[in-house]
DNA sequence: GTCTAATTTCAGGAATTCTTGAAAAGTCTG
DNA sequence: CAGACTTTTCAAGAATTCCTGAAATTAGAC
């Protein structure tokens, strides 16, 4: 591994900590997206400096948030391994997962809550925070749903529009404005 | 604490630790976001059932996300704490400092990746991979950029609208299509 | 079926992160 | 500036997460 991938990977790892994998998800991850070709368990395994069973049990993760695919080498028995190398693609599936696995979660939490009778004027009170919340939360989901389901060139289009009809729609919150909600 | 209240904190403790917080974090800005008034720190221990340091190290840590605000209480010399009540504001912060610790780093280490003279064929190729993820990466940016700098309401707007010209700009992409990306 | 190579599982150890109590530092009041 | 109260710091223990090697399982070739 060139010093210039080397640290890509390391980096996509600390990275890949904060996003819901973990470092050696991560690093498994940068790999396969930076290489050309389908790699074994094996070549990652002493790439990465981690042991073969930690691939093992990477590969079953990566698996599960459908972030690798396998692909097999003619003549050779071992299973090989990529990734999508379109980055929205990338991003769109890790969007996914984490809505299946943290968002739809919290908004099944909140629908609950939001059916109980409050019985005191605090409970009322929070009641309605976790109302702006879960409709924050559908209106972002409703967003994505829609964006997700279009191809990696027309979401590009929107997001560039997305910018130009921002301007538009309506005046920018001034550095006054912000600081006041800030501390509301 | 209400069991309601207390569900919806413990939940969102959870949620923290997935959100680049941690727990304890997670729960502290729960607890304040459906609070109706300031809450002290030995308030805060008491309530969570962590210990009066712990909180205090939350604190800290949540002035550096800018997710709490000193409030004073008139004829108590103890310091008590707010969140924005505004989830969109909330959310808002989150993502700008986040922009700030995982994204900005990123994008640094990828340009400099991006400036080094590839040896081989296939440092040459990771560089194509990495100028992808550098380019959606800062047009994500910008677009963030735009949308936070609308206030709460014109952003609700946009993103309803953006439901809208989704459809109209482009054809969904087909299951089958969809599929093919994903193991491309 | 048997043999071999590849993969997976899992219990224990390593490493990291979190929490705590005690002590230090800070702050307000009179 | 003394004393009472509050907050912060920090080192050590607790808890959690991660990684590994050995053993078990699976899969393919003959």
């Amino acid at each position: 591994m060139s010093p210039y991938v080397q640290r890509f990977v390391m980096h996509i790892g600390e990275m890949g900590s904060k996003w819901g994998l973990n470092r050696t998800l991560g690093q498994m991850c940068g790999l396969l997206y930076v290489t050309p070709r389908p790699m074994n368990a094996e070549e990652m395994a002493e790439t990465l400096n981690i042991s073969r069973s930690n691939v093992s049990m990477g590969l079953k993760e990566l698996k599960a948030w459908r972030l690798v695919q396998p692909a097999s080498v003619p003549g050779d028995r071992r299973e090989y391994w990529t990734t999508s190398k379109d980055v929205w693609e990338i991003f769109r599936v890790l969007a996914e997962e984490r809505r299946r696995r943290e968002i739809d979660p919290t908004l099944s939490m909140l629908r609950d809550t939001l059916l109980a009778d409050p019985t005191s004027e605090e409970d009322r009170y929070a009641q309605d925070r976790l109302q702006e919340m879960h409709d924050l939360i559908e209106l972002l989901n409703n967003w994505v749903d829609d964006m997700s389901g279009l191809p990696s060139k027309t979401l590009v289009r929107m997001l560039k529009l997305g910018r130009k009809v921002g301007r538009l729609l309506g005046p920018r919150r001034t550095k006054t404005e912000s600081h006041e909600t800030t501390l509301n």
